[in-house]
DNA sequence: TCCATACTTCGATAATCGTCTAACGGATTT
DNA sequence: AAATCCGTTAGACGATTATCGAAGTATGGA
């Protein structure tokens, strides 16, 4: 039940997230506002009344008269949208957040995510207690996210174009290869892709398993190299929720 | 030429969007506000000689001390970033422009775009001389986007599931189908998946040839029906660009 | 016509922004 | 150690902007 609740609001931040960069980004923010609280079919007043503001305010902003509206507003501006339809029934929300059910990851993806601020690759490597068995070219740079991959299933799941979903945002992140045998299949995978992880992690596999074709990818690349052994999937996922 | 440039400024805006709206729905902007800037390797000060400010004021909005920043500084502190960048030779910026490659539709997909603006139903229909054949419901509600969709193309490679995605951000828009014969299979495709588009229209048919199976369609779905003769595919989406 | 609803305009006041100045902490140099 | 540089942060002040509230327009019923 409290997954359903997390999974419905990660789908409205992100719905809110699209429009707000919307809203910046148009050439004149007052018509794409107006525009947002129409498809919500939602009047000034309603609006100005769940913000606790005058409905002047809205119209100030539509009408273009307050130019830069402040992201604290904004936030508020699209939730309180959403929370009015939803509380209508939702139709409208609805057929918003449909569509993202098909922007989830492939099963290949068992977890990404992105930080808000950067995480050193040490305090990254401690947090799931990973050993880093070829170092960095730059030690200092930190990470901003990471990815949690299915190495068998991304085998046979994922086209080579598809490879470049492991990256989020952002390169800059640790790709964490789960249900491996030697670690040869990902870093070949990484190579070919021409991918640049900035970390990559071999999940449960002994040192003395890990391939050595791995290794020396791992050093032609530059790509620190690091492996997690007696920890669950599950643990990990779970430790990683604290980082960033 | 023109064309790659103009490829090149969709992705950059795309990505400026995803930043700003990243910043704006943070549990902590100043802290993402950081982010963008380490991640694009850049200075406070380099920052603020390009904004044409001083660079307390980066250093206050990154801090916190200025919680909420307008979007219109938003939107140059992000294009300030990926010029800087670029101008070094980009490669932070093409990793991420990359990632926006694979995004791009299906090639069922022959145009989709989202209007700034609600347009009305008649007006779109004027804009490429489309004739409604079954009248809307609400004929006054507006059209917020619309999608071309290549009717071949969408049987042989959209899933089931992937039909969604001829819903660009919202479902209030038109879709219009090429590529067909009497517009009996896109409207039973509609039906199946559910869909309730604000307006569908049959390119490049006659009134005589459109199957009854499909009027019959939009009568029960309450879908108004147009059709567009003597019109290129080329021309319409000409058409469509003056249009939000 | 009157009334209700939805939205717009605009002046007065409170809040925030941008600049300048000064200071801080960490590196590097002397 | 002291001096210096660099990127960053904090205080104070004038300039700008946001908010409210009241009065206005526009539209569409009873």
């Amino acid at each position: 039940m409290d997954k359903v609740v997390d999974e419905l609001e990660l789908k409205k931040a992100g719905l809110a997230k699209d429009v707000i960069g919307e809203i910046a980004m148009s050439s004149d923010p007052g018509k794409t506002i107006k525009k947002w609280r129409a498809l919500f079919r939602v009047s000034q007043k309603e609006l100005s009344k769940e913000l606790g503001v005058t409905s002047s305010v809205i119209s100030d902003y539509e009408s273009g008269r307050r130019r830069s509206p402040g992201i604290l507003f904004l936030k508020k501006y699209v939730e309180a949208l959403m929370n009015i339809e939803g509380r209508r029934g939702g139709e409208v929300l609805k057929g918003f957040l449909h569509m993202t059910e098909s922007r989830s990851a492939s099963s290949a993806i068992a977890d990404i995510r992105e930080f808000e601020k950067g995480v050193g690759l040490d305090e990254f490597c401690r947090c799931i207690g990973a050993q880093i068995i070829k170092s960095a070219e730059h030690p200092d740079e930190d990470l901003y996210g990471y990815t949690v991959i299915d190495s068998v299933k991304a085998i046979t799941e994922l086209s080579f174009s598809e490879l470049s979903k492991l990256y989020g945002v952002t390169t800059r992140r640790a790709l964490i290869f789960t249900n491996i045998t030697t670690g040869k299949g990902p870093m070949i995978a990484i190579k070919v892709a021409n991918l640049k992880p900035a970390l990559v992690i071999l999940h449960n596999i002994p040192l003395s398993e890990v391939s050595d074709v791995a290794k020396n990818i791992a050093g032609i690349e530059g790509i620190p190299l690091a492996i997690c052994e007696n920890v669950t999937l599950e643990e990990m996922v779970e430790q990683l929720k604290k980082l960033g």
